[in-house]
DNA sequence: CGACGCTTTGACACAACTCAACAACCGTGG
DNA sequence: CCACGGTTGTTGAGTTGTGTCAAAGCGTCG
């Protein structure tokens, strides 16, 4: 049995997936020796940049985004603790997406090179990263499946349940509550309404004692509720499914 | 310089990626062995469904989408020849979108076990498939960003330019014209709008004489100015970024 | 204390949806 | 070959969800 007392919480989040050895670890503890510390709102990857990095976010919340022509911004994932960003950059030879710290946040910067080696050293390691890419792109379907087809409504309560099942699966939310340093016109970015508009949709959550968010916190009042409100299928989202 | 009469449209595409040794050929030609013809409207893969393959598409269309309670549909894209589908699904133990021929088509089944062989014996086989899904990973969110911050007319002019550059590169589109046997129905799926809408925004395209869709055809009158209202910038699309 | 960022609310505008009807097309079978 | 039914496309009138503009409340931080 591996060490599990310095595992990375992103080892640790592999490891649900398949069980790594010792040097799988190592090689996985390694590639995340590289310490980076950002303040909030700093930008680590800008659209359109060449030779990149790709970045394990340790702590703290960061977003994914796209801007467009007229200004508008369209946030495309909010990575937490544990995930990883910017590996599909790496593929392609110029990142398709900015990525910026939300909060003061702790990541590994790694070179693209550096995890090609690691995939290819440990065929097992590569598969569980791909496990947890495959996760995130099953993220970004339901995302746009929700900006496509549902309701204001339907969809922040939907991006909440997701947010919630997220955090909780790294120990950082519980069934009626849960940290979130998010803006309400950050929230309008992601779910593709204005700000105005997620505020009301809000106080429609309040009103209807489903959920209440008041100073970075989301209490959520009635789960079962909700997720049928959203339509949420979690299933994507463990390894489990 | 290894043999190209016999590659396969998948292999003419990873090769615009990185060059393939023959062996990697043989490896990529063996996986595309099974041949399997499909009528059009035929269901291939199941959301949900567990125990799936990917698939993939020789020649013809399809569409990956998801159903909603409601019974609506999001489409989150077009597969034509050349790309694969359901390597996602085959991580993730579950498949997280259904998988339809659009057209009467031709796929290869493919397991899942067996493109995991083929990615550990040849690695740079498997980054030139990791380089596809990193290309379907990037349009679906620029889909993403379409849906929720585009305006619709913008939206289907983008739609229409990543196809049009898209069948360009495996040579089924001119500079003015390629085929398009999607109906005004899937379009709308696709697009996040209604078929009556969609209808009404293909009338304003032909009256700005900026594209005509026609009896499965789609003529460009004005790329220009296509490109421009659409905000549409293909490097995601090719290889050389 | 003032300034700034974020939230809240109201009145109004507009893009996209709904409902309803009809026209064009297509494959099928008589 | 034509008649037919079903699918797809087209158009109009009216509705609604979401955006826009404007203004005020509230917290926090310097």
């Amino acid at each position: 049995m591996p060490s599990t007392r310095f595992d990375s919480i992103l080892a640790k989040k592999l490891n649900t997936f398949v069980t790594l050895s010792s040097a799988e670890l190592k090689c996985l503890e390694e590639m995340q020796s590289n310490v980076m510390k950002v303040k909030r709102g700093r930008q680590l990857t800008q659209e359109g940049q060449t030779g990149h990095k790709a970045f394990v976010l340790q702590a703290g919340w960061a977003c994914s985004y796209k801007l467009l022509p007229d200004g508008a911004r369209q946030i495309i994932s909010f990575p937490i603790a544990g995930d990883i960003v910017g590996l599909r950059s790496v593929l392609l030879r110029t990142a398709d997406h900015s990525f910026s710290a939300v909060t003061d946040a702790v990541v590994n910067p790694v070179e693209g090179t550096h995890v090609m080696r690691c995939v290819t050293e440990f065929p097992r390691l590569g598969a569980a990263l791909l496990w947890a890419a495959s996760r995130d792109e099953a993220m970004v379907v339901e995302h746009l499946v929700g900006i496509g087809r549902r309701s204001a409504l339907e969809r922040t309560a939907h991006f909440f349940m997701e947010l919630a099942e997220r955090l909780s699966l790294i120990g950082e939310a519980t069934e009626t509550e849960f940290k979130c340093p998010l803006s309400q016109f950050m929230l309008a970015d992601a779910l593709g309404l204005t700000a105005i508009h997620i505020n009301r949709v809000l106080r429609q959550l309040r009103e209807r004692r489903l959920l209440t968010v008041r100073k970075g916190t989301v209490a959520i009042h009635d789960l079962a509720a909700l997720r049928k409100l959203a339509g949420f299928q979690g299933g994507y989202l463990n390894s489990r499914g």
